[in-house]
DNA sequence: ATACCTGTCGATCCATATATCGACCATGAC
DNA sequence: GTCATGGTCGATATATGGATCGACAGGTAT
């Protein structure tokens, strides 16, 4: 089972989650398959930044959600050559929601 | 079966033949797994430009050797984002091994 | 009204692997 | 000798995805 004590920046996370275009990113991470297919990478390695450019807004506005995001400590990135992947970090999620008890 | 009647440029193949560097080049390719290892790539997408330097030549020089054997049809060249992965081009260098018969 | 914060944009910057360029040297033909 | 050719180099250019910057608009608090 996942460990619920990681440290974890409530402020962050909570900053992160307060746009909805973000809480929509983070969703559409839970099921890659379903949001996404990137003929050119496998899916295991994460969602490319540029798959994301389907929501409408401009490069460097999703840039800026996804950076928010990876701070938060709610996805992790991961550089491959001129690419980035994004992925949820499911330990930091489940640590949060844990956290929410304390409120 | 290859098929041994793709057109092939004997003059590019045999100014590419050439070099040693390049004979050396082209064999390295027949085995990539004995004589590269690289972490970062599988090796079913070819043999990165970059695995090259090995040799001891100098990436400019590498780059023009790889191109001149891609010019000539004995390697293809697969682009993937930076990178770009070598592989032999069996069915042309089987062509040209039968079209050498005609000499 | 002013100040502040967030989201957004276009423009620009950055990082990286590769490609091209210009110069130099050695060799062989003439 | 002169010339052309091929290999080599360092420096510079290219390409591309992503990150950052500066400006602006809308909302909210004071």
């Amino acid at each position: 089972m996942t460990d619920l004590n990681i440290d974890i920046d409530r402020d962050a996370i909570l900053k992160a989650l307060a746009s909805p275009v973000r809480r929509e990113m983070l969703a559409w991470l839970k099921e890659p398959a379903k949001h996404f297919s990137d003929e050119h990478h496998p899916l295991e390695m994460g969602i490319c930044a540029g798959q994301f450019e389907r929501c409408g807004l401009s490069q460097s506005t999703i840039s800026s959600h996804l950076s928010a995001l990876v701070a938060s400590g709610l996805v992790t990135q991961r550089r491959v050559g001129q690419w980035a992947f994004y992925q949820r970090n499911e330990p930091v999620i489940a640590a949060f929601r844990a956290a929410l008890d304390d409120l």
